[in-house]
RNA sequence: GCGGGGGUCGCCUAGCCUGGUAGGGCGUGGGAUUGCUAAUCCCAUGUCCGCAAGGACCCGUGGGUUCGAAUCCCACUCCCCGCGCCA
């Protein structure tokens, strides 16, 4: 959600940004409706003052053993030329929270404008990309192989894009998430294990409408959907609250399993545990001030990079252009690990900015003495590991010729040996 | 799942039976006073609309009754206690 005074006072920004973002959007009828809204409140605010006064009177007159005939009367008609009003007050302003909450966040200046991923940027590489002197195996091989990981059985038992993680792979998969609590713990991040369901309103707040249909799962029968991400719950935490300035920067170590539909991505990454519809992951969620929230948005990514960096993984940094950009960041990192299975980068960290987007739909604010204006709070939220993906490069880069799988170092004393 | 009790403007609490402007305490912020501190006193302290003056809304949520609902009625929800079930 933006700032409706954006809306009144410099349509033309949202103009560009839908743009910029190639998306339609009927920004005239969003338009029209905040007006009409406004309307509406003035109009039934009025009426209300009237009935309070007349019940005011009614109240003295009752008091004081004098007739009210004609004031209840007065009183009735009020009441219902309101409740007519109000019956359009409410269906206006569902009308527009509807669009509202499908309107995408503005995009930060120094993001690069073009209309899909082509036009990403690259900002730097990291690390050398390993060299092998035989026939490398991509990361089902090798799992396979090893005895690792069950696709067949998965598909048989939930469908596909599921899996089995089994014997010392699932004990990686456990050291990443421990070592990367460990990590951020060391950073003075709050670790923080969330629900794996919430509600809609909760999800809403977080993320925006087609994301139901494509990516969240909805649990039968209730009022619960799973999340995508520890952030949808992390996010919503806060929500409705005021939050004190000197508790301010917030930083949560989110850990929660994700669960995504990945509709719409038939026939991209099939095979494997690359794209899947279940993994676990760590997250840095920070609610910032304003402004430090972009000194916080670099400095997550840096915390990202020296994980990779202690991990041993090479990878590249890009940053998104609009086109490409998700609807609720203004900005957003990637970071594409090397997997050398498919001699490419891939992307397994997304890092994003999305300024009081988030905030406004789920009501967190702070301030910083109690007589001030609460003011929207930032959010920002950053992958650090999604397990599955960070896997998929581990198996692949540190493969040996004999078709084992060298443990990375930092991992080694979680796993508990140093070859697989 | 069953029975009982509860949810009031950051926290605690009064008001509910008997409908008529939600009151008090604590905390917090600002100010006054005072060698310092403490104490005391005053003001402020939820949301929305409005340039402002001002106004509307807010008693867990949603309905209903009524001229008028924190208060009466219905449904839901969450918390607490007891019982049941259970990793």
């Amino acid at each position: 959600m933006l700032d409706p005074k954006i809306l009144r006072e410099n349509p033309d920004i949202i103009r560009k940004m839908l743009k910029d973002r190639a998306i339609n959007f009927s920004l005239d009828d969003l338009i029209r409706l905040d007006k009409e809204r406004r309307e509406l409140i003035i109009k039934t605010d009025d009426l209300r003052k009237k009935k309070n006064d007349i019940a005011l009177e009614i109240a003295q007159k009752k008091k004081s053993g004098q007739d009210a005939t004609t004031l209840i009367e007065q009183m009735r008609q009020v009441s219902e030329t309101l409740s007519g009003l109000e019956t359009v007050q409410t269906r206006t302003e569902s009308e527009y929270t509807k669009l509202a909450l499908t309107l995408p966040n503005l995009i930060h200046e120094s993001v690069p404008i073009g209309k899909d991923e082509t036009a990403n940027k690259e900002l730097r590489k990291w690390g050398k990309i390993p060299q092998f002197d035989f026939k490398i195996k991509d990361h089902i091989d090798i799992s396979q192989n090893l005895d690792l990981i069950d696709l067949e059985r998965a598909a048989k038992v939930a469908g596909a894009r599921f899996y089995y993680l089994k014997n010392d792979l699932v004990k990686i998969n456990q050291a990443l998430i421990h070592y990367a609590l460990d990590f951020l713990s060391e950073k003075n991040y709050v670790p923080i294990q969330t629900p794996y369901m919430i509600n809609r309103n909760s999800m809403e707040g977080a993320i925006i409408a087609n994301d139901f249909e494509d990516v969240i799962y909805k649990i039968e029968g209730a009022d619960l959907y799973l999340i995508g991400t520890s952030e949808h719950a992390v996010a919503s935490m806060h929500s409705d609250e005021i939050l004190e300035g000197k508790s301010l920067p917030m930083r949560y170590a989110g850990v929660s399993p994700c669960f995504r539909k990945e509709a719409g991505a038939h026939g991209r990454d099939q095979k494997g545990i690359f794209r899947v519809h279940q993994f676990e992951k760590v997250e840095q969620f920070i609610f910032s001030r304003p402004e430090e929230s972009w000194k916080e948005h670099e400095q997550m990514l840096s915390i990202v990079e020296e994980f990779y960096q202690k991990l041993e993984i090479p990878y590249r940094i890009m940053v998104l252009s609009s086109g490409d950009l998700g609807k609720i960041s203004a900005k957003t990192y990637d970071l594409e690990a090397w997997m050398a299975g498919q001699n490419s980068y891939r992307e397994i960290v997304s890092c994003s900015n999305c300024l009081d987007f988030q905030a406004r739909r789920l009501k967190i604010r702070f301030r910083d003495r109690t007589n001030d204006q609460p003011q929207y709070i930032y959010t920002l939220n950053s992958t650090l590991v999604a397990t599955s993906r960070t896997l998929v490069s581990i198996l692949e880069n540190f493969q040996t010729k004999d078709g084992h799988v060298i443990v990375p170092k930092i991992l080694q004393k979680y796993v508990g040996k140093a070859i697989i």
